[in-house]
DNA sequence: CGGGATCCTAGGGGATACTG
DNA sequence: CAGTATCCCCTAGGATCCCG
């Protein structure tokens, strides 16, 4: 809330856990979206062009790719570079900042990866338990 | 890559650099939403009974808590363990597992703090030249 | 090739009310 | 206290067509 930067009401008790998380919210919205997070770590590994891009997050919708390519570039963690050939040529790849979130990402993706099976266990154990 | 047109070596974009993207997606996605992050860092700092989350995550909603927590059971995540007291008590608390993910997710949101202000003024920076 | 503009639908998620 | 159940709105996001 408070955008004009006073600060909330001191009565509550989650801030020191986690402060201004309402504040937080849309910066972790952009981390917490849907394809955000694969193409920062696509980009991790190098800039990439818009069709590389479209072939390698497979299954995302090229609407999608624009939308959150802008607002990635947007966020100021991802740069795109223009070369009017014909045909023309974009090239999009992380900004200083954007690459450091993208480590953060990255190793998120590596946990996924880790834990996949595990997760994958926990739930048929829990429906069958809950389901029949 | 290649300067001109021309693709550059053959396909060999996505695989080794995000493997199953497809089946990725849904362990990420329990990461990626709305509350859970949050929840698994508030967490993170020790057990909690569900109206402290309640208060604590500030902004959600019982429904979304309930679910949210729930999803994160079913992935092994979260422990809940019940005391039938009257009034009854709930605890939830990280497993093993959640604990790992834990981690992850704080340094996410410690990069969200370091990194609000950035965002905020690209965003501004932005904006402004597209003319908004 | 790299997008913008439109249309449209599923379901995420808030508000409110009720229960053991 | 710790949920469950309903209603209902809204928008994320897929499909499609077009354009420089």
């Amino acid at each position: 809330m408070t955008e004009d930067g006073t600060l909330p009401s001191p009565t509550h008790i989650d801030v020191r856990d986690l402060p201004a998380t309402c504040e937080l919210r849309d910066v972790l919205d952009r981390v917490g979206d849907k394809w955000s997070v694969l193409v920062m770590a696509l980009l991790g590994t190098g800039p990439r062009r818009y069709s590389e891009l479209r072939r390698a997050v497979e299954g995302i919708s090229q609407r999608m790719l624009t939308l959150t390519l802008r607002s990635l570039e947007r966020d100021g963690l991802v740069a795109r570079t223009v070369t009017p050939t014909s045909p023309p040529r974009v090239d999009y790849e992380l900004t200083p900042a954007g690459a450091t979130l993208s480590v953060e990402v990255s190793s998120l993706i590596r946990w996924a990866e880790e834990h996949r099976e595990y997760v994958a266990k926990s739930r048929l154990t829990y429906d069958e338990v809950a389901g029949a």
